[in-house]
DNA sequence: CCTACCGATCGGTAGG
DNA sequence: CCTACCGATCGGTAGG
């Protein structure tokens, strides 16, 4: 047998792994204090060698944190096209949020901490995305109150918590940890929930409930 | 009249001003990005020049950070040491800590963002402080979970908003804004304590009600 | 607080 | 992907 191709991992595929150990060191070290020798060495190569692959270091941080900040963005447009009642929305796009955290951790992380730095045009269209990420959590609390299961008058410190607990969240949550997306999102929703209702049957509240 | 003397402003002042450079410079453009001629410009000075007043770039992180975690430190320990009730303390808190972002929003800002970038002896102290400040939150809702003012089975969650709102609180809290630290706090609170009150008399809201 | 400077290292390039 | 290198800039120092 001929001993595992590397066919495959040719030109595109080395470039996913250097991108991979620049996620790595990003959120290790941070951006600046990352220098492009390390990057090289964590691809196995020198520094030089690298500018076969990528057009500068800024390019790494906008690839990373672009590609994190669609991820976020396409979770909650499914959630928020789905014509589940609010409260199940709301338990969703958390879900969805721990889950881009859980499959990108390093990136969410970059994403996170580090966009700030990037050149000017580049910050404003991150900035972008993140309004929209803010807006579409803006629409699913207002559709609540529209609903009348949300408090109205509560809406503003719903968004404050949910982008809180939505934003932090790369700080705690542990991908490799028992409790998965979905759990962690249904305990947060449920105390959430229990805030802001508007209807105190929902008070009675049970955890342990599925769905 | 002899026009307003420099004699107060020598030695001390001097490094204060220094200082408070230092802290609007990370905060805009991180800890690496930021120059020792960054600074000393911003001080009116040569970068030579800082080295009368300080030892090391790295120093003035420390000085900042350090000083931000021991206001939170003793603004959270007033809290906890007063006698009023788990739900008292519990708003308490979370206007202590915007408080300290009210009076110190670039050094709350750089505390938050660049704490990891300190030399590891350091990063551990702040590190601690960190902790420290965690567990005396944890400690304020596990007495009232004691009281049974909260929610056993919410405690965890409880933690995680809290800590969640708190640290990411110097994103969006505007001192120059409408809202002070106070009322900041006791809407925040009033949402947090509806979703974990274990008495379900607490669920009739009313974020008005003073005290 | 300035002048004058240092060694180290940075991101990136040329030419193979 | 390597060799060999570049100009720029970094944090910091010596001596006044």
């Amino acid at each position: 047998m001929d001993d595992g191709g590397t066919k495959m991992s040719d030109r595109t595929n080395r470039r996913a792994e250097i991108l991979e150990g620049a996620k790595k060191l990003f959120r290790l070290k941070g951006y600046h204090a990352t220098t492009i020798r390390d990057i090289a060495e964590e691809a196995g190569m020198l520094s030089g060698s690298l500018y076969a692959h990528i057009k500068s270091k800024e390019d790494l941080l906008y690839e990373i944190t672009d590609e994190v900040a669609k991820q976020f963005l396409s979770g909650m447009k499914t959630v928020t096209n789905s014509d589940a009642p609010p409260s199940e929305k709301l338990k969703a796009g958390l879900a969805s949020h721990f889950q881009v955290i859980a499959d990108h951790s390093d990136a969410a992380s970059v994403f996170m901490h580090e966009w700030k730095l990037l050149s000017s045009e580049r910050r404003t269209v991150i900035q972008q995305q993140r309004d929209a990420y803010e807006a579409m959590w803006a629409t699913l609390l207002d559709e609540g109150a529209d609903a009348g299961v949300f408090h109205r008058d509560l809406l503003r410190e719903a968004r404050m918590m949910v982008l809180s607990v939505a934003n932090w969240s790369y700080q705690w949550f542990d991908p490799s940890g028992p409790m998965t997306p979905d759990a962690a999102a249904r305990q947060l929703a449920a105390v959430l929930l229990r805030g802001i209702a508007k209807s105190s049957g929902i008070a009675k509240f049970n955890p342990e409930q599925p769905a």
